[in-house]
RNA sequence: CGGAGCGUAGUUCAGAUGGCUAGAAUACACGCUUUGGGAGCGUGAGGUCGUGGGUUCAAGUCCCACCGCUCCGACCA
């Protein structure tokens, strides 16, 4: 991508109003742009970082045998009555009326997806069902905040599984926590999976997948000898005890940031729906359901808040908009060849092509955060100059040298 | 919803005790020059001063109401 055809460029100054760091970077280095509290556009460079995101989670929920969809987010007040949401959760739904219907706009999908399954499904041989979709989510928050972290309309991805047994339920919510924990790495997060309340979803003890940052609005203790960890609504203890788990550690207190959680539903929806089916002896029984989202605008703010310095982002490789920035300094033939050679190697290419001056390009260049900078110029010969985001060295190398050194 | 701050050009801001055709920087367009850390000169375009009402000979400036944004709190799968 040519950056003088780049939608749109960088900000010199970050936005006033700005405090938070996601905030600041990600609208100053042109990724997102505010259209009010609490709702964000993801301007082509922040769609890119998000598209990755995306394809990390859809390739690692894909081998658990799930099934990626797409529902609506347009849904019928009745159906929000069955299960006796429309009137709980009236606080976090928006909620509509037209031409004397009532409608909501989707904050999650449970109801939907009981209704298809218990609509679509023919026999229990079809079990499990495994279903997911990336979509955008509308929830009412009393207070917009932290950038794009907290917003009233943000991207999830949601899955659904539905089971005959509780075991078999909890046999592939397990698998789907390894799944997570996968996701999360490949992504560049150090995540902790900490036990949490279900709020309005569910009774039942849920695990949210918690990122350590002093930004983060949830305050979580775990333990700094093993794997034991519980959020600030259901801990009973304070920090420094003993872990009631090993009986070794001690518990830590920190804030954190919610980057997804999974939900054991039980049958609650099956039994307020109609879910049931008939089992082997011919009983009539109501099928297990569970949830898990990751919210993947969320992860785009999160990772801002983790990895940057005071010249601008750091992007992980996995989830970089480009790998490499490219940067002509007077030298264009030579850096329209370079430019032409790397893409040829299906090299992901941001290329500096403006009539800027040089350091205008360097700081553009740290600002949006890409992994490997590439400058060509009189000083780089007839090689080229090789930097890490992160390093203050450079290298001279041959263009073979460097696709070798990259992949 | 309670508290605080803010709202003037795309952006960041200046416009004291009310006073003339509302300014700067930056970004943008054109020309020339320039290319290793946000270059220089010149020309040009760009504004319902958040909205509505009020006071006044006169309001960006004073008063009232409302709207919006950020932060703290309440709330939060």
């Amino acid at each position: 991508m040519r950056y003088s055809h780049n939608f749109p460029k960088t900000l010199k100054q970050a936005p006033k109003a700005a405090e938070s760091v996601n905030h600041k970077l990600l609208v100053q280095a042109g990724f997102i742009d505010q259209l009010m509290s609490g709702s964000w556009t993801l301007l082509p460079l922040g769609f890119r970082v998000v598209t990755k995101i995306n394809d990390i989670i859809r390739e690692e929920l894909d081998k658990t045998g799930a099934q990626e969809m797409l529902m609506p987010l347009l849904h019928p007040k009745e159906i929000w009555k069955e299960t006796g949401r429309w009137d709980k959760a009236r606080d976090i739904m928006y909620q509509l009326k037209k031409d004397d219907k009532e409608y909501g706009l989707s904050f999650t999908h449970e109801e939907i997806v009981m209704y298809l399954i218990t609509k679509l499904y023919v026999s229990p041989k079809e079990f499990p069902i495994k279903i997911y979709h990336f979509s955008t989510k509308f929830r009412y928050e009393p207070r917009a905040k932290s950038g794009i972290l907290r917003a009233r309309e943000f991207l999830m991805k949601d899955l659904y599984s539905a089971h005959l047994t509780k075991d078999d339920m909890y046999k592939y919510y397990w698998e789907v926590a390894e799944s997570y924990f996968k996701i999360f790495k490949r992504i560049g997060f150090d995540v902790k999976i900490v036990e949490a309340g279900g709020g309005v979803f569910t009774e039942n003890i849920t695990h949210e997948f918690q990122v350590l940052s002093d930004q983060g609005e949830d305050t979580i203790f775990y333990c700094d000898n093993c794997d034991f960890a519980q959020n600030k609504e259901i801990f009973k203890g304070k920090k420094g005890e003993i872990c009631p788990k090993c009986r070794k550690g001690k518990m830590v207190e920190a804030k954190a940031i919610e980057v997804g959680n999974i939900f054991p539903l039980g049958t609650m929806y099956a039994e307020k729906m109609g879910g049931y089916y008939n089992d082997q002896s011919g009983q009539r029984k109501p099928v297990w359901l569970a949830s898990y989202g990751i919210g993947p605008t969320r992860v785009l703010g999160t990772l801002v808040e983790l990895f940057h310095d005071q010249k601008g982002i750091i992007w992980p490789k996995a989830v970089a908009p480009y790998l490499v920035h490219l940067i002509s300094l007077g030298t264009d033939e030579q850096a329209e060849k370079v430019y032409r050679e790397l893409q040829e190697s299906g090299m992901e290419v941001l290329y500096d092509d403006r009539d800027v001056s040089a350091g205008e390009k360097f700081a553009d260049a740290d600002l949006i955060g890409i992994p490997y900078r590439l400058v060509v110029s009189q000083r780089s010969g007839g090689k080229i100059e090789f930097k890490e985001r992160t390093a203050s060295n450079s290298e001279l190398l041959t263009l073979q040298e460097l696709l070798k050194k990259i992949k």
